[in-house]
DNA sequence: AAATTAACCAACCGCCAAAAA
DNA sequence: CTTTTTGGCGGTTGGTTAATT
């Protein structure tokens, strides 16, 4: 038995808000507030809605300063870098982005961000074939990712994890044999996600990720901290001004006893 | 011009965790 | 401590619009 709906299916409007409806909804928020109680809520707005959904029509669409229409550049990078640290946990990588819902985030992940990072990984599949970047090193990690408390494999996630093993190494089967190892990494912490994100745009020289330190390795001598963001904290939004590198090129690999991460330019973490 | 396909996005659904009873 | 309620989240659906055949 799955627990009782929040309200009564038969007697609550479903699809499209009305002008009307927004409304309503608006007014009854700007002079009473949400209360604490989204359930209450539809009924003393005098709204035949369930509570819910007023929930995300507020936070989705009628919130002050929501932000709508085309992502910047900088948002691209700040939400590939945080699916590649943190998988699909939208609400996370949507606090990163001012204005930007977790259901904007999704939607445009899904719908374009998603078909780019393809394509810039095909390109770069191709690119590696011919040599260089990693023919020292395995580009697959012996260990797995573990998203914290939602475990359901899409196809978002499955980009995730190739965006985490990179490209042009390891076919199917050999990747299987990865996720199904038994070490693993926790990355749930949000403060570690922002942080993996930072490093991953390479722009902070050591994150903590999954209790692991990494550091950046002392030979690269191409770093692209600038002052400004080495001088400032943990804080992503701190660094959106600055350039960034693609963080779909944000590679795992090493043995399980230590190992190492890389961004395709050339810059190193070790662990 | 009409039919079909693809892209987009608002909204719904069900699950989970935290809070309240 | 257990049960119930609520808020929040991520996955998915379905309606609408745009592009293509």
């Amino acid at each position: 038995m799955g627990r009782a709906p929040c309200c009564d299916k038969g007697s609550v409007k479903k699809g499209p808000w009305s002008p009307e409806e927004d409304r309503k909804l608006k007014d009854y928020i700007h002079t009473h507030g949400t209360g604490g109680n989204w359930i209450a809520l539809p009924t003393k707005a005098g709204l035949k809605r369930c509570g819910k959904s007023c929930r995300l029509r507020w936070l989705n669409y009628l919130r002050p300063n929501i932000k709508h229409g085309d992502f910047s550049e900088e948002e691209d990078r700040v939400i590939c870098a945080l699916f590649a640290a943190i998988g699909s946990r939208w609400s996370i990588i949507a606090a990163q982005l001012p204005g930007r819902t977790d259901n904007d985030v999704k939607n445009y992940w899904n719908t374009k961000l998603k078909k780019k990072q393809l394509h810039l990984l095909i390109a770069a599949a191709a690119q590696s074939t011919h040599g260089q970047q990693y023919s020292s090193r395995p580009p697959a990690p012996p260990f797995t990712v573990e998203h914290h408390h939602h475990t359901s494999s899409t196809s978002a996630a499955s980009l995730g994890q190739l965006l985490m093993f990179g490209v042009g190494g390891g076919d199917h089967h050999q990747q299987q044999q990865y996720m199904s190892s038994s070490s693993s990494v926790d990355i749930s912490n949000n403060t570690s996600a922002a942080a993996a994100a930072a490093a991953a745009a390479g722009l902070q020289e050591s994150f903590m990720f999954g209790g692991l330190q990494f550091q950046q390795q002392e030979e690269d001598t191409n770093s692209l901290l600038s002052p400004a963001a080495a001088a400032s904290g943990n804080d992503i939004m701190t660094y959106e001004h600055h350039e960034m590198i693609s963080p779909s090129s944000f590679f795992f690999y090493g043995d399980g006893a230590g190992g190492a991460a890389a961004t395709q330019e050339g810059t190193r973490f070790l662990y």
